[in-house]
DNA sequence: TTGTAGGCGTTATCAC
DNA sequence: GTGATAACGCCTACAA
């Protein structure tokens, strides 16, 4: 047995032991900072140096110390981004292409979710700052106040994604709400239908979701039609979509055509008709939005706006790399990313 | 006009400017040892202290740099993960669970995606290390030998989650896919089906999907029936459903159910069936794996096999706050943690 | 192209 | 209970 306790490598309680840059420098024969040269500035060393260093960092298995950089630099190499969830159907693809792209460029992502809770946010928002982040990604342009005043002190690249306010300050990428909603229903009237109505989401605090109701009706109008809204009470997307259907087929004066706020509520009400016998879309024409991924699957497959989830992903990433500079823009940072949800044709509709 | 960037704040190069513990220090009139004290151990402080020190925190906005203290302290609050994808249905209730857990304790996730390329996750781990993170998560057991090298170096605890291998070295949070295999082939023989197919997964490297067959086969097998098994060729797996559907069908022999390797070939599967007018599960009755969100709204409904994917996420953040010492664990922290798959009734068995 | 000196903001250690 | 001092591991600035 070994008294390994007490003799051998008293391991400092600080520092963990972990191989250092000056380990690596001393194995080859090199100052300090030309083994952080090899890794920050490569170009400015020597092809002799490169190789010794290189040889030494393959032997002793060493990686940087990312915390004591962050710390010497004052610039981390982590991006901070805060979403309402991560295993919904809506944000997955968008972080999904930003992590992607960040880690492509050796930046890594710190991620939390908000489900739409400023507190929550507000939080999230406290404990990134706290690593010194290049950047950081919200989902939302509501903050509390706190939040609003950290980001202000904080000094930090910000963009805003999936909502587009041109008025507010940071960098936005990603589409008017209001603008699908007129999408929305010119599509349907180009296609013949006349009697259009929207139901509402019953999940309370979607405010986008009402920009596109918003959207409808106004474009409804304007088109010399009647808006009609259904609000539902259940509060599961998919029952509420089949209460919806249901009410709504009852009437004596039927729709012809339903905008349902997104895919869930649609799906819902899509399998109601079937189980109701009704013919979709002969007798009632169905459009969701989202594109979530059973849409295909549905019988009949679900004709639904596309948000651009990935892009806005791509773009956000890109932003962001040229924001702290490490991509070069031309002309600075485009400040405004105006993005379109583009229809889905399939069986539905 | 104010000549800001010659006159007032120079502006350090460095240190980004921020407000630190020895302002906060300053205006409460302590040390700065004692603010740091009133973060990490205010029990230790006496109350006019605290009270003090928590005005000047509120008045300056001072937020902790977790960077700098990360640095000092050895051990930063941050939890690095690797999953094979984000965006797919499969892991991100385990994400979202998981992340959720860490952040109610204070710790941060850091995410990176290797889409089941093991270079991939060598560098995701690689990056990760150099944060010093609290603890990795990874989501296979299977990693290059350079990947190996630098956890064992690493001392930081590891887990391995979506996955059961007890003879492993990490703490393992998952369930047997073998297991999976066998359930199912179970499930379908208790219901009285007797011409029982596997229709496999035609995307390589999934590994675990072939657990799953063999638990199938061998099942069927101990259970006096033949093993019958159909491999597609078409990629994308809703078009493989479909294709092993009409594939199976148009023999002489039909079998009475079908196991799908997960529930997107079943969903094609499911369609196809019904596009030619099979009754489901009259005919043949299907069963599928992952219960994804899609699941209840196909025509019929989906009868799967339901992973625990937010359990694995719930547990793996207990264990992870287990082995850092951020939540008690009598006897020690529990390393083999086996959770179970359960069928979900719905109308296609 | 390479090296030296000093500091980034915090916490561990030890003394009071 | 409170404080002074010395790291933590690296990078910026400047010099050679």
């Amino acid at each position: 047995m070994k008294w390994r306790s007490t003799l051998d490598s008293p391991r400092k309680r600080r520092g963990a032991g972990r191989i250092t840059l000056s380990a690596v420098a001393e194995r080859a024969g090199v100052s300090a900072i030309s083994v952080s040269r090899y890794f920050n500035q490569p170009a400015s060393l020597s092809e002799v140096l490169r190789e010794r260093i290189g040889e030494a960092v393959a032997a002793l298995g060493y990686v940087p110390n990312q915390v004591a950089g962050g710390l010497a630099s004052a610039r981390g190499r982590i991006v901070g981004m805060v979403v309402p969830n991560i295993s919904g159907p809506i944000f997955a693809d968008t972080i999904q292409a930003f992590s992607d792209a960040l880690a492509a460029a050796g930046y890594q992502l710190l991620l939390a979710s908000s489900y739409f809770d400023g507190e929550k946010e507000e939080s999230a928002v406290r404990a990134f700052l706290g690593w010194n982040p290049a950047a950081l990604v919200l989902t939302s342009h509501f903050h509390t106040p706190a939040c609003e005043k950290l980001l202000e002190g904080a000094d930090v690249p910000l963009l805003e994604v999936w909502d587009y306010q041109p008025s507010r300050r940071p960098i936005q990428v990603g589409f008017s709400h209001y603008q699908v909603g007129v999408d929305a229903a010119r599509y349907l009237h180009g296609k013949g239908y006349r009697r259009i109505a929207f139901v509402q989401n019953s999940a309370p605090g979607d405010y986008s979701a009402m920009d596109r109701r918003d959207g409808y009706a106004d474009t409804l109008r304007e088109l010399g039609l009647e808006p009609w809204m259904f609000v539902p009470t259940a509060s599961a997307p998919f029952e509420a979509g089949k209460q919806a259907m249901e009410a709504l087929m009852a009437r004596a004066e039927r729709p012809d055509a339903i905008v349902f706020a997104n895919d869930n509520l649609a799906a819902g009400g899509l399998l109601a008709g079937q189980r109701a016998g009704l013919r979709i879309p002969g007798d009632c024409a169905v459009l969701g939005f989202g594109d979530y991924p059973f849409a295909p699957m549905l019988l009949p497959s679900l004709t639904t706006l596309k948000p651009p989830a990935r892009e806005i992903g791509e773009i956000a990433a890109q932003r962001v790399l040229q924001a702290i500079g490490a991509q070069p823009a031309e002309g600075g940072v485009e400040r405004l990313n105006l993005l379109q949800c583009r229809v889905v044709e399939r069986e539905s509709c």
